[in-house]
DNA sequence: CGCCCATCTGCAAGCGACTTGCAGGAATTG
DNA sequence: CAATTCCTGCAAGTCGCTTGCAGATGGGCG
């Protein structure tokens, strides 16, 4: 478990204020709580932290519009017909180009890493468009052994 | 232009009834405008030419959710929150298992044959779960190249 | 061929996930 | 530290879809 430091929040608002936008309570809070998750969150994931800590909802709901226009989160919908957030890495701005599971059953996102096709099925694709995300649907390993969740 | 026949309309409610379900007028007329589509349809789309017919709008949902769960149509989420539905092939139901490819930028939808992931990335793959979907996300060909959609 | 009742339908209210209007309150800038 | 501009909290609104209900209907059965 990741501490949070001072310093974090100092280097979080200095990221925040550097996009032009001011560094609020708010705002530092829902970057840092995205930084910190290991997978996108929906806004009622951030809500259900950030309420009771203070914030407003709809307050949480601009933020996280706002850091997504302004380049520091990415906005992605899994199929759910939810908006999920990522922070992105200011060192490696392209690293939430992984591809994504999402389990049909009990809607976990996980976070893959790199997958490649085949040379065979990579041209095929190619042939279509310029592909910048890949996402994978099934049943996750808790739920395919019946322990739902 | 394809025309509807009586006999077109006894075929479509012979499927829904075989799929255990009424052969009633709203159903007929929902699965009817679907087949004849060319692209999957939204709730809306479908309201909105059938609304005037006198069908309500609830019903409409209600039977495009019975015609899914029936496995008569496939209901799909193309990432703009709205849901999209088409009719399944009676010859051929499977077809919609194959790997989808969305545009970004013009909604637009491609069907692609099989793919293949390397070994290496189908055993990454394989450890979260059972793979049931594959969605690729991009810019087509034709929004690449600037002449949008 | 008409009955019966589970299945449907239309209507309106309800719900969940955001979004927006507004007035008061902070974050910067000078 | 005052002014200005951007934010925030609260509440109401919107949108896409869902649900409760009472009356209507499809169709298996007698």
């Amino acid at each position: 478990m990741v501490k949070r430091t001072p310093a974090d929040i100092a280097q979080i608002r200095a990221r925040i204020r550097q996009s032009g936008l001011r560094g609020t309570p708010a705002r530092i809070a829902v970057l840092q709580e995205l930084q910190r998750a290991t997978a996108p969150l929906t806004h009622a994931e951030l809500a259900e932290k950030l309420v009771p800590l203070g914030f407003d909802k709809a307050t949480i709901f601009r933020n996280l519009n706002d850091l997504a226009n302004a380049g520091l989160v990415s906005r992605t919908e899994l199929g759910d017909h939810l908006w999920r957030f990522e922070a992105r890495d200011p060192h490696n701005p392209d690293a939430d180009q992984h591809p994504h599971f999402v389990c049909v059953d009990c809607g976990s996102v996980t976070c893959l890493e790199e997958l490649e096709f085949t040379p065979a099925s990579k041209r095929r694709a190619k042939a279509i468009g310029t592909i910048t995300e890949i996402l994978l649907k099934g049943r996750c390993e808790s739920c395919t052994t019946g322990q739902d969740n």
